[in-house]
RNA sequence: GACCCCAUCGUCUAGAGGCCUAGGACGUCACCCUUUCACGGUGAAGACACGGGUUCGACUCCCGUUGGGGUCGCCA
């Protein structure tokens, strides 16, 4: 059997973080199976489905690296197919019509929570002769779900959940206006898209169980299910704003690479052994359901920093720069010129290793953008003294007469200071740092001394030093 | 409240009855490396929620308790 799976958001806000890590398993698990990873929109709500929130998907899924295949399917254009099965259902004796008043549904939730039971519609209607049906009352089509027996739900996550029929009642599947409602709309399209394997948030639990009665009201073959866990923010309560439920472009913002992402989202709630870093070739390899976690996971920046410090370091230098680029431009102001990206270049092996994200990274390397005087932050001023601008004045006339200006000749002349004068290297390295970056963190001086060039240097040394 | 799900270090997890003196990773702490910060290396502290069973033997199986989560819309 050939797998198909699918990713079916509702374009109400931007692609979460949780929306995020079900459509990367429902692509690697399709991958995996060299089946199709289908993409559905389910713009069935009017009112809060708008153009921004499909195009944050779209960008969201390409950013983090998710392709999809064939055509995205808007659920709403196929609304009269919907309303087809639930005509067909109603022709079969399987759904009819509900002339409850929605003051009557108020009552009746009203009256289940004063007894403290969950709200349940009490089926009045379900055997009722039509002919007594209001006037001017526009009724809704409810599905005559079975009232005995249970509907069993086996979960590729979950194992098997059963659900004892009385529980679920007569849930609508037309509104009064002949629209289709959620649970219908996912199952016709679910089987008409072929959809073998249905992966999503275990928050649809208790609708796989209502789904499965359509399913085989509607004579369809009931998918695969697996119910992942959701992710909870670090507090285990549910992921809040400002607990990670960001949209994937805020954590491009952030300066995330997309492969950190996806191996992270890939590590929370699966596992394969003690593997922590995986590419996505091998996730393609290994994944399968059998090894998704049972339990909800916490989001975690550390973890993530961590991950995306590693994948930022193992990044080919060309490949960064061109990710980190924007970050540049936006911390400093404007777009680097031709030569200012070679010393980027130039600076950025050392520079790679020492950043957790972009942002970070663009912050590195500020000081070559810097205009003179450098002006040198509250720390770094520390470090220049009258002693050390002292310090700093050899420093600057030994260099002077050097020929070839690199990171190795540098050094080698300002080691050779340091024993002559009889001080740590750190005397004059700690003061050279703060005189030509600014700061008291840096990339390895010399590799500083070497990209900002011997005119660049000197000039730097002679503000900060009066050299 | 009802129904359903879940439960191993602070966090993500390994663990399919003896391999467990419970392993790895992140984080934390210490030391080493070192011109700063990182990286890297070494090491330390740190968990089977609790109570009953089943078994020669339970982290692993069963039951209960507790705790957490999800769902209870003419939203998706």
């Amino acid at each position: 059997m050939k797998v198909v799976t699918r990713f079916a958001p509702s374009p109400t806000g931007y692609l979460h973080i949780g929306g995020a890590r079900t459509a990367l398993f429902n692509w690697l698990f399709a991958r995996h199976h060299g089946g199709t990873f289908l993409l559905r929109i389910e713009d069935t709500d009017r009112e809060r489905s708008t153009q921004d929130a499909v195009d944050k998907i779209f960008e969201g899924l390409k950013w983090l690296g998710i392709d999809w295949d064939g055509e995205p399917v808007f659920q709403f254009a196929r609304m009269k197919r919907h309303a087809e099965v639930a005509h067909k259902m109603l022709a079969e004796g399987k759904a009819y019509y509900c002339y409850c008043t929605p003051e009557e549904l108020e009552e009746m939730r009203a009256k289940a929570k004063a007894e403290g039971k969950p709200m349940r519609y009490d089926g009045r209607w379900r055997d009722r002769d039509p002919k007594d049906a209001p006037a001017g009352v526009k009724p809704v089509v409810r599905f005559k779900a079975p009232r005995e027996g249970v509907t069993v739900i086996k979960d590729h996550v979950q194992g098997d959940v059963t659900f004892q029929n009385e529980q679920l009642d007569d849930l609508i599947i037309l509104r009064s206006d002949g629209t289709p409602t959620y649970n219908l709309s996912v199952v016709v399209d679910d089987h008409d898209m072929g959809v073998t394997h249905v992966i999503r948030g275990d928050d649809h639990l208790t609708n796989a169980a209502r789904q499965t009665q359509l399913y085989l009201a509607a004579g369809f073959e009931v998918p695969e299910f697996a119910h992942i866990p959701l992710i909870h923010g670090p507090d285990g309560a549910k992921l809040s704003k400002r607990h990670g439920a960001l949209g994937t472009e805020a954590y491009a913002d952030m300066g995330y690479l997309p492969a950190a992402m996806r191996n992270y989202l890939l590590r929370l709630g699966w596992s394969h052994g003690d593997d922590e870093i995986i590419s996505t070739e091998q996730a393609i390899e290994w994944f399968g359901l059998d090894h998704v976690g049972r339990s909800p996971a916490r989001f975690d920046f550390a973890k993530l920093n961590s991950l995306n410090g590693h994948y930022i370091r193992n990044t080919p230098d060309d490949e960064l720069l061109q990710a980190a680029l924007p970050f540049i431009t936006k911390h400093a102001g404007r777009a680097p010129s031709e030569a200012e990206q070679a010393k980027l270049k130039a600076i950025l092996p050392a520079v790679k290793e020492r950043a957790k994200d972009l942002n970070e990274l663009a912050e590195a390397v500020l000081f070559l953008f810097a205009a003179r005087p450098i002006q040198p932050d509250a720390a770094a001023q520390k470090h220049l003294d009258d002693a050390a601008k002292a310090r700093l004045r050899k420093v600057s006339e030994a260099l002077q007469p050097l020929n070839e200006w690199t990171a190795a000749s540098t050094e080698a002349v300002v080691r050779n200071l340091a024993e002559t004068e009889q001080v740590k290297l750190g005397q004059l390295a700690q003061p050279l740092r703060a005189a030509l970056t600014g700061r008291t963190v840096s990339p390895p001086i010399f590799d500083v001394l070497a990209v900002l060039g011997r005119d660049e240097t000197l000039a730097r040394l002679a503000d900060a030093a009066g050299a």
